[in-house]
DNA sequence: CGGGCGGCCTGGAGGC
DNA sequence: TGCCTCCAGGCCGCCC
């Protein structure tokens, strides 16, 4: 098996994914042929301080001995289905990687969690900035888990469509941008397919939830498929050095339209790419085509 | 109780 | 060159 890392690449520094839902999609189908099968025979813990605190020794009790039956994903999150009724719930966070290589390879700084694989494998979970979380739980425990219970539709999911976007939003007062991004509406719209799909929409980020009538809901949620469905058929790609593309609408090497483009030009009308800022987050959109 | 916002965290970028 | 500040963002939890 030869030495593979999913999640954020760090091939260079202006080349870099943040994990979103078709980066999590990504790593799930990369992850699973290579886990699967593979029994855990060890568990470290050099850093338990990520989103939530690791209990090393819980994970150690609940996981070793245990082979992996195979890897789903929800959400954002990966749940790593174990022998046991033993389910592994990981978030890559902002910057959160997981790798699977032979035990012999250097530990790297930021490699917090280590699962020791029979067959001198280790499972590696790497993540600068800690935003990622590592937890464990029964099978059964799974759709009561606090971290998941709450959570809406998947958007590529049969639940999720145009008619499901209009009955949950007739009394939101909050931007398009916001609910789209509120994981109690719909999972796995983060901040840069939320600006795409606004403007593959030709809706306005400001525009309230409730003002959305049946049209532009089905506008919207088509293309929160799109975007999604698009980005995973790429493997997972949503941003790869677009900076150097900053203003070069339809440019190589990337996919978006809108996001990180402020100041360049619409790559559907005249306008300009606008950025603002909502609920402490960009938002790109061009005011020419897609109206308040 | 809906929803706005602070905080977590590091590294890269930009200013001086 | 080095130091300092700002920024990126998913998600929880606090608070109005």
């Amino acid at each position: 098996m030869s030495r593979v890392v999913m999640g954020l690449s760090r091939s260079s520094s202006r080349e870099f994914e943040m994990p979103e839902l078709p980066e999590v999609e990504t790593v799930r189908r990369t992850l699973e042929p290579q886990l699967k099968g593979y029994k855990v025979v060890g568990v470290s813990v050099h850093e338990p301080r990520l989103r939530w605190r690791v209990d090393g020794a819980r994970l150690r009790r609940c996981i070793i001995g245990q082979s992996v039956l195979g890897v789903t994903r929800r959400a954002k999150y990966l749940q790593i289905f174990f022998s046991g009724d033993v389910c592994l719930l990981v978030h890559l966070g902002m910057t959160g990687r997981l790798s699977v290589l032979r035990s012999e390879v250097t530990l790297e700084k930021h490699d917090h969690v280590i699962f020791h694989l029979e067959g001198g494998f280790e499972l590696r979970f790497h993540d600068p900035r800690r935003f990622g979380s590592v937890d464990v739980c029964s099978i059964s425990d799974l759709p009561s888990h606090p971290r998941l219970a709450h959570l809406g539709p998947e958007p590529l999911g049969p639940d999720f469509g145009g008619d499901y976007l209009y009955t949950v939003s007739r009394r939101v007062r909050q931007p398009v941008k916001a609910f789209v991004m509120d994981a109690k509406r719909v999972v796995g719209v983060g901040n840069i397919y939320a600006c795409e799909a606004l403007f593959m929409a030709g809706v306005n980020p400001k525009t309230r939830a409730s003002r959305l009538g049946k049209v532009r809901c089905e506008r919207v949620a088509d293309a929160i498929r799109t975007v999604l469905t698009g980005a995973i058929e790429r493997g997972g790609t949503t941003i790869r050095d677009f900076e150097s593309t900053v203003g070069t609408p339809g440019g190589y090497g990337t996919n978006l339209l809108v996001y990180g483009r402020d100041g360049g030009g619409c790559p559907r009308c005249e306008g300009v790419i606008k950025r603002i800022v909502q609920v402490g987050r960009s938002t790109f959109y061009c005011p020419g085509c897609q109206r308040a």
